[in-house]
DNA sequence: TATTGTTATACTCTATAACTATA
DNA sequence: TATAGTTATAGAGTATAACAATA
């Protein structure tokens, strides 16, 4: 007679935010494509611009991602001319990525179109109710160590 | 001179519920693996404990997923006796899916430990900002046609 | 000997296509 | 002939491990 009504899995944080940042996450796919560019890539554009040029080896931390996968994603974006991959001289070992201009232009656009795609996502929601989102989010990849 | 500063790519709503939904799943996927479950076995448990029985072409069009992956992820569930399959006598061509005692069990359990995942997660928040964060997210998860 | 980047390889997840049985 | 489920195969994405160059 005091049973309460259990909380569906489906009603949990964990379980909307897993099936929101999934979906949200291919509709952007979808629009980079059109770039060229997977959303990893965009990912390292943005890791590049935001914290200024780098080792492939302090970008696969900050990504949490494997060297080896910097690597690949490097190599795609300096044959697309939006990265440039410059020897350290004073640690030959080393290689510092920058972006290039047109780099930046390319993540100016998809920076673009992740916007409309949250404004789209967030469309049922009136304008302090998304503002407010977007501030509790921001409050939680903060106090997560995520960028920016 | 009328330049504005331009929103940073890791600063949309997109980039942000994209990393921490993968996040989260990541977490939520390390728990349930104690259980023996990956995530979308878990996905599944909810689907059948929210929607009732039903069969795997049913069940794949709700979660949006291949009805070949339903017939693996059914096969693993069924081992560990976490749903039956039984055959429609009305026409023996559906198998009809349904959920045990131990796979609500199961959910259950894997329910708890998302809602604490989801506690942790928002730690930073107080108890009014976290409320209206989960119900920002299931106004949208509503308007695009999620469950529940 | 340790570190950075690279290459080779393998693993996980999931979809597509071919197939079987029922309708 | 069409549909539900199954099996076989393939592809995307990513990691691990072996290797090369430099320190």
């Amino acid at each position: 007679m005091d049973d309460v009504e259990p909380e569906p899995f489906t009603a949990t944080l964990t379980f909307r935010m897993g099936i929101l940042g999934a979906l949200i996450t291919d509709r952007l796919a979808e629009r980079t494509r059109a770039y060229g560019l997977k959303v990893k890539h965009v990912g390292m554009l943005a890791a590049l611009a935001g914290s200024g040029p780098m080792s492939q080896l302090e970008l696969a931390r900050l990504m949490r991602v494997a060297p080896s996968l910097v690597v690949s994603l490097a190599d795609h974006l300096e044959g697309m001319k939006a990265i440039q991959r410059l020897r350290d001289p004073d640690d030959r070992r080393r290689q510092r990525l920058e972006l290039t201009d047109s780099g930046r232009d390319l993540l100016a656009d998809c920076t673009e179109a992740a916007r409309a795609l949250g404004d789209d996502l967030t469309s049922s929601l009136d304008a302090d109710e998304r503002a407010l989102l977007e501030d509790l989010l921001a409050a939680i990849a903060r106090a997560e160590g995520l960028p920016s």
